[in-house]
RNA sequence: GCGCCGGUGCCCGAGCGGACUAAGGGAGUGGCCUGCAAAGCCAUGAUUCACGGGUUCAAAUCCCGUCCGGCGCUCCA
């Protein structure tokens, strides 16, 4: 059974979902205001390993995962940049959305944007104020009230008093607030905001009230899952279960929350010139590699993303590649089922709390049992172990097929001729010519691999 | 300042009281295979898990303290 950390209970919880058989899921998206980094992949990352474990797990699964396209960030870059807001938003949910494709992170079956659901959000703020869980400030908008939430803080493991203690230790606190927990539902608008007409004046919806509307409006009001950063428990979350609550809705069974991301040992910010678009690290690795070595990361840890780290998972990547290569050389049975015993492994490891790192364990223990076994002339256990990695693989969402990059260098067809040639070479025994076609091919970036199934290249 | 989570071999990173003789990957080294390579296989690699105390028959795993890092209390994936 599958079973994970519940952020709210504190716990490793079994997982039974609402409906038998089918899990919904929503995993807060990013709010677009600027190029989608490397933290946005690893928590992207982090829900589709899970989202794809659970379908491989034969579950149906309805994954929704928002785009927050109206918020103060995107109002002062905008303003900033000579753009209008509707201008800068849509360029960098493209920007998002091109970068996850690259990634390999599958779409979401939905994805709202908050502008598309102000209505409800305005009918939402209307039911708490007349169920006394919301008042609103003349001129600032309207506030929910945490007095109305015995529970808030639970999320993070805090009381009320608990946190009312740090409030105000980073930032001053609204004076004109009941408590200084209490945060914004609707914000009022100043002067050239962009700004949507209510009953308390023109403004825009906070932040929290948005993915309650989209999330209840899509899944229903309980839903099984509830994911996102882990930066965004508190108090973004956690303000979303006082508001879903505050209205007596069921809203999320489960919390999941995903660890941050180091990189070079700090944390990634603008301010310490380590900020690392995503673009620009899919530019300078291949996307399998990267998230494989996300993968060898427990979600629940944060993880360090260095330059090392990095090759050391191309050459994992590498090592899984070559078996593939040398599997289809071979040309194995491609209609072997997989090992049983390696999938109950792969199973067990997983169901525990989506322990990637043992899982991709058993990936690895399964190639090198299938390397040996073809190198014994095992054919049989070989296509066993060769299905088995397939098949987890795809469960994890790892492409294994070799980069098809083609730049610059000779067409496919000249390569085999070429391949060929040395072939003949090797065959007569004129090793001097093998050797100068094969450093040849190495010179445009093409190594050669000589195997009993003949002569496999590759990109290097 | 308050709270939470971490510090494991050259690197990444599992493990979180007893089959740890510390998973897996990368890098290194030796061997086998190969015309030579590549790929692969085998072997090797922390007597030790930040440091100092403590609990226990037993601790990387639990407790206390110190140092270091991250996150939250502010917008953040």
């Amino acid at each position: 059974m599958v079973s994970f950390f519940d952020t709210r209970r504190r716990e490793i919880v079994a997982f039974e979902p609402l409906v038998e058989g089918r899990v919904s899921m929503y995993v807060c998206g990013p709010t677009v205001y600027d190029h989608p980094h490397v933290g946005h992949a690893r928590t992207a990352l982090t829900f589709d390993m899970i989202r794809r474990y659970l379908q491989w797990r034969g579950y149906e699964v309805t994954f929704v995962s928002n785009i927050t396209d109206i918020d103060d960030k995107i109002i002062h870059r905008a303003s900033a940049t000579g753009a209008t807001e509707p201008e800068l938003a849509a360029r960098y949910e493209q920007a998002y959305v091109e970068q996850m494709d690259r990634f390999g992170i599958a779409r979401p079956d939905h994805r709202p944007h908050a502008t598309e659901y102000v209505e409800e959000m305005l009918d939402f703020v209307g039911d708490l104020v007349d169920r006394g869980a919301a008042y609103p400030i003349e001129g600032k908008g309207v506030y929910f009230s945490v007095d109305a939430h015995a529970r808030y803080g639970d999320l993070i493991g805090r009381t009320p008093d608990e946190l009312r203690e740090g409030a105000g230790a980073r930032v001053e606190v609204d004076a004109d607030k009941a408590d200084p927990l209490d945060f914004a539902l609707w914000k009022a608008a100043k002067p050239g905001e962009p700004a949507w007409d209510s009953q308390w004046g023109p403004g825009r919806p906070g932040w929290h009230i948005e993915c309650v509307a989209m999330a209840t409006d899509l899944l229903g009001e309980t839903f099984d899952i509830h994911g996102g950063g882990d930066d965004l428990a508190f108090p973004h979350h956690q303000n979303e279960v006082a508001e879903a609550e505050g209205a007596d809705l069921g809203f999320a069974r489960h919390w999941i929350h995903g660890a941050m991301l180091n990189v070079n040992g700090e944390k990634m910010a603008k301010s310490m010139g380590n900020f690392t678009t995503l673009s620009d690290l899919l530019d300078a690795c291949e996307p399998p590699a990267l998230r494989l070595l996300m993968l060898q990361t427990h979600y629940r840890t944060v993880m360090e993303l260095s330059d090392d780290a990095l090759a050391g998972a191309a050459g994992a990547l590498e090592r899984l590649r070559a078996w593939k290569r040398r599997a289809e050389a071979a040309g194995l049975d491609q209609a072997a089922t997989p090992d049983p015993g390696a999938t109950t492994r792969f199973a067990a490891a997983m169901d525990d709390d989506f322990a990637t790192p043992a899982g991709l364990a058993v990936v690895f223990d399964t190639v090198r049992e299938a390397n040996a076994a073809l190198d014994a002339g095992d054919t049989g256990r070989a296509a066993t172990a060769h299905a088995t990695v397939c098949d987890l693989a795809a469960a994890l969402g790892l492409a294994l097929t070799g980069d098809d990059r083609d730049g610059g260098r000779e067409s496919a067809a000249a390569i085999e001729k070429l391949v060929a040639e040395r072939d003949e070479a090797r065959k007569a025994k004129d090793y001097t010519t093998a050797d100068r076609i094969r450093d040849q091919l190495a010179g445009q970036g093409i190594a050669l691999e000589d195997t009993p199934g003949g002569t496999i290249w590759r990109n290097i």
